[in-house]
DNA sequence: ACTTCGACCTGTTGGC
DNA sequence: TGCCAACAGGTCGAAG
């Protein structure tokens, strides 16, 4: 379900009902994730304010005082608040509810997702360790996506879509700044040119903020956080068109398969 | 150090 | 209409 701007949307609209709200109790019902619910989770949550609501990557972080827990919301993961008295269905795995009488609650069909938790002074998580840099950031720019694609043979899509290279970059917003970029994703990574790289830096940046600002990507049932949908579908260029027309020069879009994952992009304008 | 691939799950879709 | 294989917004960790 979430790529970076679906998971900013998540934590746009859930943070003014989270944040500086103390947490009075926790649910856990299904704690077979990704990893174990760890059974600390309550102590370490309940009767304590989240002070901070932020996100690393498609890492949704909620820090207190005596730690951050982590949630990722793998494939088909959501949070959304919900009102006291609303009955959990059923993938809704977590409820966390706060003393305004509000409840977090964490749904997750496929159980990709994960909802872990770091003690405050015990460093940075693992899975947070080796994480490249945000792409909304400065220090995410051609000179770093250049230098590390030096000598390496994968395909340029799955080289964006590497969380050691850049987070946040998935399937539907690789494809797309590619897409913008007039780059093909076939090319191996370290044969496009740091001019090339440029051009890809700046689409990145461009898709990811545009689907921002449009509140995410709704393919079937993402929302963000109190119901509402996402705007950026009808701005995709190429994801999801498999043989229907290029927008820019009407020839017939093509879809490969790339590292499992299916790719769509125009064999004319991708270069 | 890099690359490839299986694994983890459930729900939906498309072809026959 | 029904069945079943294929596929879906992710990514870790093992094996080569």
């Amino acid at each position: 379900m979430p790529e970076l701007p679906e998971v900013e949307t998540t934590r746009r609209g859930i943070k003014p009902s989270v944040k500086d709200n103390r947490i009075h109790k926790i649910t856990v019902r299904q704690k077979k994730l990704r990893w174990l619910v760890p059974d600390n989770l309550p102590f370490m949550l309940e009767g304590y304010e989240i002070r901070q609501v932020s996100r690393r990557g498609k890492y949704l972080l909620f820090e207190n005082e005596m730690g951050t827990m982590l949630i990722h919301l793998g494939m088909s993961g959501s949070l959304r608040i919900v009102k006291q008295g609303e009955l959990p269905r059923k993938h809704d795995h977590i409820d966390f509810c706060f003393k305004n009488g509000l409840i977090l609650r964490f749904t997750d069909p496929r159980k990709f997702g994960c909802v872990l938790w770091q003690t405050k002074g015990q460093g940075i998580h693992p899975l947070l360790a080796n994480l490249g840099p945000e792409p909304l950031n400065p220090n995410f720019n051609s000179k770093h996506l250049f230098l590390r694609s030096r000598k390496r043979s994968v395909c340029v899509k799955p080289f964006i879509m590497d969380s050691k290279v850049v987070v946040g970059v998935g399937n539907i917003y690789a494809s797309e700044a590619l897409f913008l970029a007039g780059i093909s994703p076939k090319v191996p990574a370290g044969k496009v040119s740091q001019k090339r790289y440029q051009r890809l830096v700046s689409s990145i940046k461009i898709v990811l903020k545009k689907a921002i600002q449009s509140g995410g990507t709704t393919l079937r049932d993402f929302t963000d956080g109190n119901g509402n949908p996402g705007y950026f579908k009808q701005s995709l260029n190429v994801y999801g068109r498999a043989g229907k027309e290029c927008k820019l020069c009407r020839k017939h879009l093509i879809e490969i398969r790339q590292a499992q994952r299916s790719t769509v992009y125009c064999s004319a304008c991708q270069r």
